[in-house]
DNA sequence: CTGAAAGCGCTAACAA
DNA sequence: TTGTTAGCGCTTTCAG
């Protein structure tokens, strides 16, 4: 059976409430019943009662993790880093996935509300729906941390990686690379990630450094078919760019799949750049120059902002945000075609 | 603020247990005023509080995922599996990491027993430990099932590869290609998969179908820099082996890395076959010859047994044990040197 | 068929 | 410094 408070309280022959404070290290009682009182619960293998604790609306120890799926590498990444943050700290994880459905996604913040939790790491769906919903957890005294992406105008702590500043560098590469002629494999708008990382490319079109036509542009779903059609079309162009930008991993590697599929060789045939390392440049050839971004640790960061929230007990606010530069690796993707 | 049941309770005019019981769907009350009950609470955007629910010890709806880590792909595919089957049966998910520690995995059963889950879907760390904590979790009425490894001689169901039938596959096609000196990179004998994987191979090794030596077998931890060593070590050999298994994705990436640093050419100069299809298969070349599982597909079953159990009121036994078979993909990593 | 009331384990306000 | 007690929202007897 659990070792409830009253079967210490037997045990020490002391009230319930005495139990409660010893444990809850009040300074409202002597150090030496304290200390005792400790000693008993830890050999009898004491662990406070969650429901009775939430219950009560005191901390919970339980923190939401919001996600859009897991079977991506960068999510489990994610999740991975801030359940070593988590752990550490004794706090409980609930996972909620959306899967991308703005739906899913409200019921999900509603599971996490009714489970009372202390806090939420989401990255949400949609850059501007569900506004409302977040807005609700907060009002009802949940923090939140926004990681990878975030909601315009709630006021939360994000944790990111910088966007604009990856695909410049990336961009600005091949540009020194003697490429003008870029096309953008990109991902769905309604995603935060998604819209930052065109802007980011559209200007390098809009002032005319680079040289790309709508055709080369591409916004598919956040699936790697959508990226292998994006690609195929661009192939079958008359017109084609020398170099392609791709969006994250996912967009890279149904690329890296048509290409092969062609017969396509890079980066002879045409260069390649993308957003997000992969495992897989370890063993492929070549392996792809990137701006890789680093889940795990923006797990930890984020996890890290949720618990010092806890500590100093005021929410996070937007003030509290972090960016994270992303890392330049050069590889062999990228042709020289004139340049400096 | 939270709805509750005192609330319906005080809108539709009655008590807060005839609330109760219409929200049950219990057989003790009159349709029509069941009906209304529903539809109020509804309306009203009713969710019951799972502390409240918890602390009566009935069902929480919440099922504890014990897995090693998250962050390589297949437990992150296997837990996708299951939130999915979850999530349909309206569950939610507490998640537990053990890292490989089987302190961890005793403190993170203890968090889920306190935390008062129906069920358990478990990857133990060990085969052999911890034996009498799987027990206690069953012996306080939670329901476990086991997924990918088990602990032994624990009533559970459990849903696992054809861990032996795949070794024997990868094995029986590197004989057909004409390869006798076969050796195996493996994984830390503490685990199930890596138990059961050796064994397959050693069948082969004892029956003299094949020949191995010593030096060509080895046992790494559960990290690719192990593999890598091991292979380096094989590679260093004056008697080398034609052909090498790899005991999971892990391994084998470490492998290609090694392969890779040396400049050595698959399948001309070795062979590999692997234990796990990878999505760099895709994209790699030549890519592996494998026996693939299929993590969501695990991850869904384990989940629906647990579902089902929960209907049915009953523990899923031992007998209640689903072993999946693999399936083998012939790609272009082995060079045929003889045989058929 | 429905209502009243006890109690799950804990915290905190109030008494002593 | 300690003990007593109310009550968090729900389920479940037990009466009606």
């Amino acid at each position: 059976m659990r070792v409830r408070l009253k079967d210490i309280a037997e045990k020490v022959g002391v009230s319930i409430s005495t139990v409660s404070r010893a444990l809850s290290d009040s300074k409202m009682i002597s150090e030496s019943t304290k200390k005792m009182i400790v000693k008993v619960a830890r050999d009898m293998g004491y662990f406070p009662d969650p429901h009775a604790r939430g219950l009560k609306k005191v901390r919970t120890r339980v923190v939401g993790i919001l996600i859009p799926e897991l079977d991506n590498l960068f999510f489990a990444e994610a999740v991975s880093g801030m359940e070593r943050a988590l752990f550490s700290a004794e706090h409980q994880i609930i996972l909620c996935s959306t899967r991308g459905d703005p739906k899913k996604e409200v019921q999900s913040i509603r599971v996490l509300m009714s489970h009372n939790v202390d806090g939420v790491l989401a990255a949400p769906v949609d850059y501007k729906a569900n506004k409302k919903y977040y807005n609700m957890l907060l009002s009802s005294g949940i923090h939140l941390v926004f990681f990878d992406r975030f909601v315009s105008s709630v006021d939360a702590a994000h944790v990111i990686s910088d966007n604009e500043g990856g695909i410049s560098t990336l961009v600005e590469y091949l540009i020194r690379m003697g490429h003008r002629k870029i096309g953008y494999i990109g991902l769905n708008l309604r995603i935060y990630t998604a819209k930052e990382r065109l802007k980011a490319f559209m200007k390098f079109v809009k002032n005319g450094k680079i040289e790309s036509r709508d055709e080369w542009i591409t916004h598919g779903e956040y699936a790697m078919e959508d990226a292998e059609r994006a690609v195929e079309k661009i192939l079958s162009l008359k017109d084609r760019p020398t170099a392609l930008v791709f969006a994250n991993n996912v967009a890279t590697l149904g690329g890296l799949k048509v290409f092969r599929r062609y017969g396509i060789k890079i980066p002879d045939e045409i260069s390649i750049v993308s957003f997000d390392d992969a495992h897989w440049n370890l063993v492929f050839d070549p392996p792809v120059t990137c701006v890789a971004q680093n889940p795990t640790q923006m797990g930890l960061f984020a996890a890290t902002i949720l618990l010092d929230s806890f500590t100093s007990n005021e929410k996070p606010g937007v003030d509290k945000s972090v960016v994270i530069k992303t890392k330049f690796i050069e590889r062999g993707s990228v042709k020289r075609i004139g340049g400096v």
